[in-house]
RNA sequence: GGCGCCGUACCCAAGCGGUAAGGGAGAGGUCUGCAAAACCUUCAUGCACCGGUUCGAAUCCGGUCGGCGCCUCCA
């Protein structure tokens, strides 16, 4: 049994056959850095993070491409509106350069926080400006460009599949309902590949281009970039189901336009994280970072574990509610597999039962059904309490089940090295009560409980003896 | 207006034709000086509603109601 994705082209499920055998070529849309990422964006980001695990647990060598935008996304209207970096600069007083920097330090700070594997390539669109112009020579040169108004368009009909993808009705597309269309366009869904009027004076990020000093379309890059480190086709790419309509649309007329192949294999989208009913953004004032979750206690773990605990083709709802949830169940996990270790004294049984591999084999089926977390983790928690299973086959599976949750149990952090950490005041305390305890003085015992619960010390009398926990 | 998706217990959420996973919360118990933790037990004759198909439906079909998203930058 193999890997089952779901393919939006098409909308159907399956099986995962890459182009080169043992393979799999990924490209992921990656941030705008003119902002902060807010969780609902970070959602996509550890779903992609969880078919890269899904794929090298099932064996795959991975190449993954992510890109960074950092030019050329606009604010408003179709073809018009300021350049969010431009925007965000002239905001806060700094260079777009440095606005671009900014965030995309931060989103990687994010990324790792969250343990997400870092993408093999990631590429900045400003340092690809140059492939861009040639793919869009290209398409000029195969007929698929006109310029107007001193830019250069992509004509929609020139590419008989556009909107297979989207499902789009090209006669019943109704543009012009919501924005007012672009005058210079033909078709008024064609896209720009390239700018060189805006109306916003002083545009700080120009380059030269063969049709005058500009800069490029919000598609192009995705294009350019992708079949310059993956290919003119290759297996898998993903982003948020929002894209589908627009962006990947886009793209996919252009690269294969371009190339005359087809261009990638298996979509991928990921649904949205929905706050009150509604997608998180920050015009609807829900809008939250992890930052925030980090200042109200959440470890950023926390946060991924409560979105392993949805499938990434739902929406999934967010309340503080619902994290606390998932933060009370990722530490019970992570304290069993704690357990686990002291049990079996970190030993792993390298050989597993009938019973055992029957988990494993439940694991896989779980996750190979189009990524199906929920159901990989319902596993994960049957295992554990399965009362006839010894410890060491457990943190065994536990162990390797990890490698695709990333909820970072394997690293154990050693008791020993953190009560050296605890301040000589603390310890006197636990010590104090101690004494207490042994000469029955528990008023005395349960004040200094109190006490160290407001420095953030658990305290827990096991037969074995007292044990501490950091709150 | 067009298109896509969804409605499962107090909360989150799997299941998608064979008789309701998992987590959290709640309740009872064992243990404990008391707690906490741990462990055990318990927690939807029911899957928005109404019809239909079927030996059998949360799962398929039709309708009704409610919600979300895309068609504008957007994860």
């Amino acid at each position: 049994m193999g890997l089952k994705l779901f393919n939006t082209m098409g909308r159907e499920m399956q099986e995962f056959v890459p182009i080169n055998k043992g393979e799999a070529f990924v490209y992921a849309c990656g941030p705008t850095v003119y902002n902060y990422a807010h969780i609902g964006n970070l959602r996509t980001y550890i779903f992609e993070d969880i078919l890269r695990r899904v794929l090298e647990f099932s064996g795959y060598k991975i190449k993954h491409v992510m890109n960074v935008t950092d030019v050329g996304h606009l604010t408003d209207d179709a073809d018009s509106g300021e350049d969010k970096m431009e925007k965000s600069a002239r905001e806060t007083g700094r260079t777009v350069w440095d606005i671009a920097k900014f965030y995309t330090d931060a989103f990687f700070s994010d990324i790792e926080s969250l343990n997400i594997e870092k993408p093999e390539i990631v590429c900045r669109a400003t340092d690809h400006v140059g492939d861009m112009i040639d793919l869009i020579k290209k398409l000029e040169d195969k007929g698929y460009t006109y310029v107007s108004g001193g830019n250069v368009y992509f004509s929609i009909d020139k590419f008989a599949d556009y909107g297979k993808m989207a499902l789009l009705d090209r006669q019943n597309l109704q543009a012009g309902s919501r924005i007012e269309v672009d005058s210079n366009k033909r078709n008024p869904h064609d896209f720009v590949l390239w700018f060189t009027k805006s109306k916003f004076e002083n545009h700080a990020m120009l380059w030269d281009s063969p049709w005058g000093k500009g800069y490029p379309g919000w598609h192009i890059e995705c294009s350019a970039m992708s079949m310059k480190y993956l290919g003119e086709s290759f297996d898998i790419h993903c982003g948020g189901i929002d894209h589908i309509n627009v962006h990947h649309t886009n793209e996919i007329a252009q690269s294969e336009a371009a190339s005359g192949k087809k261009w990638v294999n298996y979509w991928l989208h990921g649904e949205f994280l929905v706050m009150n009913k509604s997608k998180m953004a920050k015009s609807a004032g829900n809008f939250i970072t992890l930052s925030t979750l980090k200042e109200k206690g959440y470890d950023p773990l926390d946060y991924r574990y409560f979105c392993l605990s949805g499938h990434y083709r739902s929406q999934l709802q967010f309340s503080f509610e619902s994290l606390d949830a998932a933060r009370t169940a990722r530490v019970n996990l992570v304290d069993r597999v704690k357990a686990l270790n002291a049990e079996a004294l970190g030993a792993v049984s390298d050989k597993l039962s009938d019973k055992g591999t029957l988990y494993l084999e439940d694991f896989k089926s779980g996750i190979e059904d189009d990524l199906n977390c929920p159901k990989a983790l319902a596993v994960f928690w049957t295992m554990l309490k399965d009362q006839n299973l010894e410890a060491g086959e457990k943190l065994s599976l536990s162990l390797m089940f990890d490698k695709v949750t990333g909820l970072e149990l394997s690293v154990k952090k050693d008791e020993k090295e953190e009560i050296e950490e605890l301040d000589d005041n603390i310890r006197r305390l636990i010590d104090e009560r101690e004494e207490a305890r042994k000469s029955k003085d528990f008023a005395r015992s349960d004040s200094i409980r109190s006490e160290l619960k407001m420095l953030g010390i658990e305290i827990k009398d096991t037969p074995d003896g007292t044990v501490w926990k950091k709150l």
